[in-house]
DNA sequence: ATTGCTGGTCTCAAAAAGAGACTAACGCTA
DNA sequence: TAGCGTTAGTCTCTTTTTGAGACCAGCAAT
């Protein structure tokens, strides 16, 4: 707990890569990314990026995540702003979950690294198998 | 588990934006991206992608993060190429972290979103009053 | 001789996530 | 008209993940 400069000097490097000048922990950024990089939003994002579906589709689509953490999901994503939630008054209340524009304008943030991901995959592979290896 | 047509359709697309052709569960896209938005990794990188660090150094650093999960986040990192541990042969032996190529590289990316979040944080957090209070 | 530093591991408690039964109202079919 | 399927969820129970903090060995300085 002693505030010793070397340590300090470097936490406030880190405050301005984030957050200008927040604290670490309470910190807007990571609070908004957290929500962000949550298990199941970017799978999410990325279904509503491509078009509008409905609660029981977008469960069809991923067909290993719960109802349980797809309402949830989906309600922090609503919450947040990304997505739009419409209830239709059809026999069976069907409910259709879309992107807003604050949704489209981060996920073209979160395609990036999408991207990169795709790009790298079998990098990524390799380079756990070489670490795999070594540890046995 | 009936394979519809209808269902089909709209899995063959998200397969394209996910990882070209590869299956929605065991996807590899999803498993390099998993670590990446795991709780403690983005934080982790953020710092080392501005100085290597120690493991002390990073716990003081990040202080909510507990020993067991910065050990392990770190791990995982190193595992997956971003991040390169180096033991010092010092009195009390000391450990460097510092950031790969590959790390970089993610990095690189990785800001994108980090930027966004920083960006749009208000406007999250405007969203999400304006949700909790329609719900009370 | 005690204290502190190093980078961890280990155990136990708490929180989060997964699996799957259950709801209610309507449509279709037998 | 009885039964089944469909809708979007919620509720409960189990399993997994995470957090809090004690503990380790070895050496330096007090």
């Amino acid at each position: 707990m002693n505030a010793r400069p070397s340590s300090l000097k470097g936490k406030l490097a880190v405050y301005r890569a984030t957050s200008n000048g927040a604290s670490l922990q309470n910190c807007p950024v990571r609070n908004v990314v957290q929500n962000i990089f949550s298990r199941w939003s970017s799978l999410l994002m990325m279904a509503l990026a491509e078009k509008p579906y409905r609660f029981g589709e977008l469960r069809r689509l991923v067909p290993d995540i719960s109802q349980r953490m797809l309402t949830q999901t989906l309600r922090d994503l609503q919450r947040d702003g990304y997505v739009h939630r419409e209830v239709f008054p059809t026999k069976p209340p069907s409910v259709e979950y879309s992107l807003t524009d604050l949704g489209r304008s981060m996920f073209g943030s979160l395609r990036h690294l999408l991207d990169w991901a795709e790009t790298n995959a079998e990098v990524v592979k390799a380079a756990r198998a070489r670490f795999d290896a070594d540890v046995a």
